[in-house]
Parts: structure tokens; C-alpha cells; sequence
DNA sequence: GACCATACATAGCGTTGCTACGTATTGACG
DNA sequence: CGTCAATACGTAGCAACGCTATGTATGGTC
């Protein structure tokens, strides 16, 4: 997966990957590794930022723990950050209709709405 | 279609335009306004930069002509430009199929090969 | 004791697309 | 004839984003 690719779509990936409870940073990049079949193996220099800007901005909350030793940040969803999530994928649904549209000369999955 | 959302596909989509027959780049933005139906809406801004970029590239090849009392500089996909929109297409059907996976629980469109 | 996996963090950089502006011609409208 | 919209090109400067490289520290394994 080139680089640059995933710009202005990481917010949605890492909000999706703490939807089903809260996640610590380096967990959200397994997870993130074994739902594409290894093909999205983002560096930690990508994620703890991003992850610090989603706090930031009242999407997030994080809880430090400490885990077999270990110092761990655990993240969990802020109702701002659900209502976001939400917006990221209608946003990526248009998206890949458009750019699908272009590049395929078709609508790559017909939107049920 | 939000700001930043295009970033690392925008040369996706002007190779593609160009890709039944030179254009020029006022006429790629109305192309690309077409096909998504009102959606993608390029400020001259970002598809000129990036015109002049792809053909530094070797992607694209313009050439000036006059039609009307207008200059006009139109762009024809290079062999390099053709073999680079076929990657972007690869590349994107890839992204769309992690991001799919990640954002909606499943493959968009699953993968032929 | 060395090494790998786990777990966090930041500085600095390069790319990218956008905003805002500027130039010039043609044609329509009053 | 003056004004304005559409056509058509261009650039400077900016902000956002994600990556590379690097650093710290612990626990388990060999």
C-alpha cells in the first residue's frame, strides 16, 4: 500500500477500529494489520499522532493502564467520535463512488440509498 | 466532497480523463464535474499544478494551439502515463477493498484476480 | 547477556491540494 | 460602449497529513 494513498482516510480507519471497544495504540495497528490480510500495516510514527489529533478534537478519550508491566493508553470512542465515524463513512461511500465512477468507468457498488 | 479527501488520487483521475483522447485542462474539469455528476468540482488551482506536474512526470505530453482566440494547452496520455494510470487503477482497487473492509466490515467489491 | 516483541513518543521532512490572486480573450446584454 | 460571465491559463503561499528516523522502557526467551 503506497504511502500517500491513505491521506485524509486515517481518522475513519483508526475511529472504525476502536467502534467495538476501547483499543490501545499499538492493539488498533494489529487489528488494523489482520482485518486487510496484512496489507495495511500502518508505522507507529502514523498512529500515535493521529491518535493524539483525534484526542485532541474530543473524538477519543484515552486512560492510561498498566498491563503486565507494560504502560498501555487505552482509547475509546467520545459520542463526538461516533457521530463522526459515521460522517467518515458516508464520506468514504461518496468517495469511492466517484472516484470508482472515473477510474472504472462505472459505479464500483451501487449505493442502496 | 471534502478538502484533503483526494489526497494521492488526484493524478488517478486526470490520467483517466485523458484518457479516450487529448484535453485540455479547463475541459478536464468539466469532464470530471460530468461523470460525478456534479460531485468532484477541481479548482483550477490544484488541476493545473498538477497538469504541469504529471507531464514533468513523463505522464502526459501538452501541446498549445489556438482555438476560438483562446490558447489552449492540451494533454495526451504518454506510453509512461498509460502504464502509470493502469498501477493507479490496481492501486486503487486495492485501497478501496482495505478501506471497505475496515470502514463497512467486508470487501466493497471483491477482487477478481 | 542478547535479542525480539510489546508499548509509547516526537522532531523534521516532503508531498499534496487548496485559497487567493492575476492575466487575457470572446460573446452577450443593456 | 461598458460590464459581466464564461473560457482558459498561470503562480505564490499555506496548511494538513502521514512517514522516516530515532529514542525510551519493559518482559520474555534463548
Amino acid at each position: 500500500m503506497r504511502a500517500e494513498t491513505l491521506k485524509g482516510h486515517l481518522d475513519g480507519l483508526l475511529l472504525a477500529s476502536l467502534e467495538d471497544g476501547p483499543r490501545h495504540g499499538y492493539s488498533v495497528i494489529e487489528e488494523l494489520r489482520a482485518v486487510s490480510g496484512g496489507q495495511l500495516d500502518l508505522p507507529t510514527g502514523t498512529v500515535y499522532p493521529a491518535l493524539h489529533r483525534l484526542e485532541t478534537a474530543g473524538l477519543i478519550q484515552g486512560r492510561w493502564s498498566v498491563v503486565a508491566g507494560r504502560r498501555r493508553r487505552a482509547y475509546q470512542l467520545t459520542a463526538k467520535g461516533r457521530r463522526a465515524l459515521s460522517k467518515e463513512r458516508a464520506a468514504w461511500t461518496r468517495f469511492a463512488a466517484v472516484v470508482g465512477s472515473v477510474l472504472e468507468g462505472r459505479q464500483p457498488c451501487p449505493d442502496p440509498t
